[in-house]
DNA sequence: AACAATATTGACGTTTACGTAAAATGCGTA
DNA sequence: TACGCATTTTACGTAAACGTCAATATTGTT
């Protein structure tokens, strides 16, 4: 039997940062299970991955319903020979999205370079 | 070969994409400042690169407030010492989160990799 | 048993970033 | 001159993602 650990609601918002409305508010939209010990929610190891990888997808700009998308590619069920290609569609569109986030990214990098190269000169200049 | 020095606000909707609205809503914000020519709004050079770092901070998952922030440090004042050194300190800050949308982006995209190698593997299966 | 700490369930409130509809204005063309 | 079309201002509306009470319950400690 695997050991199953689980996780209070104040030790995810403890370990993330984020409060207890937040999980309650993924919880709401499905996003997270937690189990019940009377009343009190315990999170598994699983929400706890799930929890990270929607803060991730949070910190990229993705909404709650994009990232349910990108959750829901991970654990889809085997399905036909259609299901399965309109998957990869998604997948491929998912990535072209991304792949533009990390142009953006490294533009905009490049762009903040070049500010602080002209702000350390005047930096040196007042010396 | 004189170069078009406006734009009109449905140019710029169609280049880009948005609605009016929205360019309207840039400009409540003062993120854009386009000319008058009797009430018609015309949108110089400079609005429409603005534009365009507007709407690549907005992929990126930065709110207007943050956009607004990352523009202003492209056209900072000079400024003396204690000033540049703040501003550097936020350059610092905004690369360091830029790098961790890198990061997230890696993450993803080698995940999706993962389930679209998985995908075609089934696809195979069933030839 | 009393109490503090932690958690739970409503439920209304707030911010951000626009959407959308109404009414007025200006401009080129039939 | 009448008309269509783009544009403008004004202003209420909305979806997403939580914030912020308040009232109640549960649990461990004194």
């Amino acid at each position: 039997m695997t050991k199953r650990r689980y996780y209070t609601i104040s030790e995810l918002t403890a370990e993330f940062g984020i409060t207890t409305r937040t999980l309650r508010f993924y919880e709401d939209e499905k996003l997270l299970n937690p189990e019940r010990q009377a009343r009190k929610r315990l999170y598994t190891p699983r929400d706890r991955t799930r929890l990270k990888l929607i803060l991730r997808g949070k910190r990229l700009g993705f909404s709650l319903a994009e990232v349910r998308e990108i959750i829901e590619m991970y654990d889809h069920a085997p399905g036909e020979r259609g299901q399965l290609e309109k998957l990869q569609g998604r997948i491929a569109e998912r990535q072209a999205e991304l792949e533009q986030k990390q142009k953006d990214i490294l533009e905009t990098l490049e762009e903040l370079n070049q500010v602080n190269v002209s702000v350390q000169q005047r930096l040196n200049e007042l010396k």
